[in-house]
RNA sequence: GGGCGGUUAGCUCAGUUGGUCAGAGCACCUCGCUUACACCGAGGCUGUCGGGGGUUCGAGUCCCUCACCGCCCACCA
């Protein structure tokens, strides 16, 4: 700050808005977000602190879970920053291909207009024109967060970066086989009209119906059905019927061991299929005999290439019946299985039929019932990208935390199918796939595609490109180098890559963390990260998912208007733990805020005290050792004990810890004890200015190390609050670039007294209420204090008297007390006090009372503690300092019952 | 069908390697405008740490088992 020592007044009262709202276009001006901005104080040498955020969805307004993210990496990266760490948070947004179009149908539905309508070119241009709009909405709301992310590395998946990434890994795992074009069944939305991947079907418990169906059997002789010889079969999808390539049995069924082998008529299509035997039947499932359908079930999909069964496709893409339908084409499937039950049932051959619990897929997208059925698509080999992510996690390259998702992490990996990666929609990156007349088929990186097919040299012209794109995650697998440069080989590749943290929510570690590890160790050899931060789902106040339909969605930003972006941090940190879900509510939001108003205020009050011996614009500098007293010593060792549990935990990503930590530290010892201590020397004109000076700057140290400690979590109002206080030269402008406090000298002997003293003072506050002194009256006491502790305390007998409203005498050591009678006596270690009250007889048959219940309590605790040193047992097993511990203290209690008993007596 | 998480004061939750760990905030009760803060201060109340069993000198803390709630994975038509 230099000759710049000047400070900012601070207003009276906490106004989160008026603080939060300048605080953001200073940072930014200062440039300080990049690693290597104009106002970083980073040691360039250090190694650089990557976080790796997943990009938000470019489609709408940010939640209370993006609030959450960006709450924890921004105070890691805060953190790591003050650590004086080159530290890098590369923001981004993601196209999210089927979640955009998902939206923007509905809006242009609204505009009477849909996907057909625009056709491709103009519903494109429709879907830049939204994401522009959204793209500001976010970022700005980012901001409002707090977000310290280095904006002039903003990155989209969709921009050329990206493309290009998407075009070069394609094409590299095409020629190393790890990608390959292939029909198999896929999992299709007719709402949605594309494919999607396994995750993106959810399994829904739903009542539907099992039809039992009569299928007739071919009778060898005549070649035709027979009318009595028949096998039942049962269904939930009469309408795949139509698509049935055989029925099975299971081997060792002896209901139906003789026709296998033989054949059936399927109806309507006028089919005759084989009876099979395999084990995939469950005998107890209905009748044992089940329909194949190999082109629309996961299941019989299977069963038909064991048994080399044809497979017939018979829904089109809006789910309605195909031409192999016969007579049920171009009915929806719902209107089609409607019809195939009534027909049956005119036939004679529907048996009977029952509701049904089963699992249905649903899309994830828009809800609507997914069907499998066979594609030509574009699938990643995933085994060999599995094996290296699991070894990446075995060895240690990357940990997970907390660590139990190791075994989510590890079962899914084990078990994992072949990534398909087309989608049949407009929005994202084409495949870079060309096919040529002949079939052939050219994979090419070239932006403008290739030059002629690979295969027969057809010229370009007469190639067509793959009119599908890629399943989003594919670019978002990219990330952790596509954003840095890669293919090229880029110094912020060499820097930055790999990552310190990935930060996100365990609901996508599928999705996304597996795949950036594929893409990571597939293109860049080694991991992308070296920490996978897993956090929770934010819950509404009663632990229900938000989500719009249920109407519980909380808006961060009405959050920060109502208590400012500082409480709803704290609210998200506070109080949680990695990987556990989390309820938010208005309750914690204002703990938030109450805790922002505290700290304020504290800070007001140590300004206002400034002694008029320091200039108003004094350069700050540490109080003088001599000059500081027993309180002051405190005060200084509890910060420093402060700094330590930070320190540790936020090294450790234990935001939570770090969170209760500061707010303990802050309200709990420094406001309610260092403040209310200090007050009597600050007050006390009759002290020589340096006495008072030497408090006061302790204050002001301890406000200075707790603003810093604080600021990754709160940064608004501790930046703010920086700007007021007194620096030292070498203090930057802003607390954002700070130096992280180093740990401060503990004083374990002055804690220990200090703390027997603050225990007194508790002791005797209790003391007068139990006895019904009234709170604001000033009574008479002598305190006796053993010798170790009668310096001390007569030290600091202001302080008590200020704290408890006693005026207090000081016994010498080894002095007995006068004996005044109706005295409350209280107890705390070694100290004593003998409070004085106003002659009052209900005082002093109070005071027997409680003396009596104390006396039951300590005897409890002193037969326990008696029996416990009785038991040979443990003083022979435990280790010796719990044994020498127990003594203490059981010797502790014998003295306190020895004096609790000597006053009764009196 | 597997797997994971949760079950600790009325409510929301902390409790790292087993030994003052029975805690915090809110709520509640009683006082209190003492020169920061009523978004405050002082004091107080509430719990066989889900049930049962085990290991140990000693267990919310480790093991087994059961119950309920939630989540993830899974090819029962």
């Amino acid at each position: 700050m230099g000759d710049e020592t000047a400070t900012r007044e601070l207003p009276k009262a906490y106004a989160p808005a008026d603080v939060e709202s300048a605080i953001y276009d200073r940072w930014l001006a200062a440039d300080v977000f990049a690693p290597d901005g104009a106002g970083s104080r980073a040691d360039q040498s250090k190694k650089p602190f990557v976080i790796i955020q997943p990009p938000p969805n470019i489609t709408g307004a940010l939640h209370l879970g993006h609030a959450l993210t960006f709450a924890i990496e921004d105070a890691m990266i805060r953190h790591a920053r003050m650590q004086g760490r080159p530290t890098l948070w590369l923001p981004g947004l993601d196209h999210a291909s089927i979640a955009a179009q998902y939206v923007l149908d509905k809006i242009i539905a609204t505009e009477g207009e849909s996907r057909e309508s625009l056709g491709r070119e103009r519903y494109l241009e429709r879907m830049w024109r939204f994401i522009n709009e959204t793209r500001e909405v976010m970022l700005g709301q980012e901001r409002r967060l707090g977000a310290s992310a280095d904006w002039g590395r903003l990155r989209f998946t969709m921009d050329e970066g990206s493309a290009r990434a998407v075009r070069v890994s394609f094409k590299q795992l095409y020629d190393q086989g790890l990608a390959y074009r292939a029909e198999g069944l896929i999992n299709w939305c007719p709402g949605c009209r594309t494919s999607v991947s396994d995750l993106e079907v959810i399994p829904t418990p739903e009542t539907g119906t099992l039809w039992s169906i009569r299928y007739h059997l071919i009778d060898d002789a005549t070649g035709k059905p027979s009318p009595t010889e028949t096998i039942t079969v049962a269904t939930t999808r009469p309408e795949t019927i139509l698509g049935d390539t055989a029925v099975a049995v299971h081997p060792e069924d002896d209901r139906y061991r003789t026709l296998v082998g033989r054949r059936v008529r399927i109806p309507f299509v006028d089919r005759d299929v084989p009876i099979i035997a395999d084990d995939v039947v469950d005998r107890a499932f209905g009748t044992g005999a089940v329909k194949i359908t190999p082109a629309h079930d996961k299941d019989d999909h299977a069963t038909g290439q064991r048994h080399g069964l044809p497979m017939i496709s018979v829904l089109a893409d809006d789910a309605s019946i195909n031409e192999a339908g016969d007579g049920y084409t171009g009915l929806d499937r719902y209107e089609a299985r409607k019809r195939i039950v009534a027909d049956l049932d005119a036939r004679g051959d529907l048996v009977g039929s029952k509701p049904h619990e089963m699992v249905i897929g649903r899309c994830q997208r828009s809800n609507d019932v997914i069907e499998p059925r066979l594609k030509t698509q574009w699938f990643i080999r995933t085994d060999p990208l599995a094996a290296s992510a699991l070894r990446a996690t075995r060895d240690g390259e990357t940990r997970i935390m907390p660590a139990r998702f190791e075994k989510v992490w590890e079962n899914w990996l084990t078990n994992i199918h072949d990534w398909n990666v087309s989608r049949q929609l407009w929005w994202g990156h084409r495949i870079p796939a060309w096919y040529c007349p002949d079939g052939h088929v050219t994979v090419s990186a070239e932006i403008d595609g290739p030059a002629r097919c690979e295969t027969c040299g057809r010229a370009a012209a007469e190639l067509r490109q793959d009119p599908d794109v890629f399943d989003t995650w594919y670019s978002s697998g990219l990330w952790p180098f596509s954003t840095l440069g890669w293919p090229d080989r880029t110094e912020d590749l060499r820097r930055y890559y790999p990552g310190t943290v990935m930060e996100t929510g365990y609901d996508i570690i599928f999705f996304w963390v597996a795949r950036m590890m594929f893409t990571g160790l597939q293109f860049m050899d080694s991991a992308p990260f070296e920490t996978v931060y897993l956090h929770g789902m934010v819950k509404d106040p009663y632990g229900q998912k938000m989500s719009k339909s249920k109407g519980n969605i909380v808006d961060p930003l009405e959050a920060i208007d109502r208590a400012g972006a500082d409480a709803m941090r704290f609210a998200l940190l506070n109080g949680t733990s990695p990987g556990n879900d989390q309820k938010f509510s208005n309750e914690r939001l204002e703990d938030g805020r109450n805790f922002a108003n505290k700290l304020w205020n504290a800070t007001r009050f140590v300004l206002g005290a400034r002694p008029t011996s320091i200039a108003a614009d004094a350069a700050r500098r540490a109080p003088d050792e001599a000059d500081l007293g027993p309180a002051e010593r405190w005060i200084r060792s509890r910060v420093a004990a402060t700094v330590e549990v930070v320190d540790k935990a936020m090294g450790e990503y234990q935001l939570a810890e770090a969170t209760r930590a500061l707010y303990d530290g802050i309200w709990s010892e420094f406001c309610d004890w260092g403040v209310e201590l200090a007050k009597v020397r600050l007050a006390d004109a009759s002290l020589p200015d340096a006495t008072r000076q030497a408090t006061w700057w302790t204050l002001v140290e301890g406000i200075d190390t707790f603003v810093r400690l604080l600021h990754p979590v709160m940064p608004f109002i501790t930046e703010a609050l920086w700007a007021s206080l007194p620096h030292a030269t070498d203090d930057p402008e802003l607390l954002i670039v700070a130096s992280w406090p180093a740990g401060g000298r503990r004083d374990a002997a002055i804690e220990r007294d200090v703390d027997a003293v603050l225990e007194l003072v508790r002791r005797i506050r209790n003391a007068r209420t139990e006895a019904g002194i009234e709170t604001s009256a000033w009574i008479d006491a002598e305190v006796a204090a053993p010798s170790g502790l009668n310096a001390l305390v007569t030290e600091l007998r202001p302080q008590l008297e200020r704290l408890t409203r006693v005026k207090a005498t000081i016994l010498p050591p080894d002095v007995a007390r006068k004996d005044v009678p109706g005295a409350v006596s209280v107890i705390a270690g070694g100290l004593e006090a003998y409070l004085q009250p106003r002659q009052d007889p209900a005082v002093a048959a109070r005071e027997r009372e409680r003396l009596a219940r104390e006396l039951d309590v300590i005897e409890g605790r002193l037969a326990s503690a008696a029996g416990r040193l009785a038991d040979e047992a443990f003083t022979s097993k435990a280790p010796a300092h719990v044994v020498e511990g127990a003594r203490r203290s059981h010797a502790e209690l014998e003295a306190q019952a020895a004096s609790l008993r000597e006053k009764l007596a009196e």
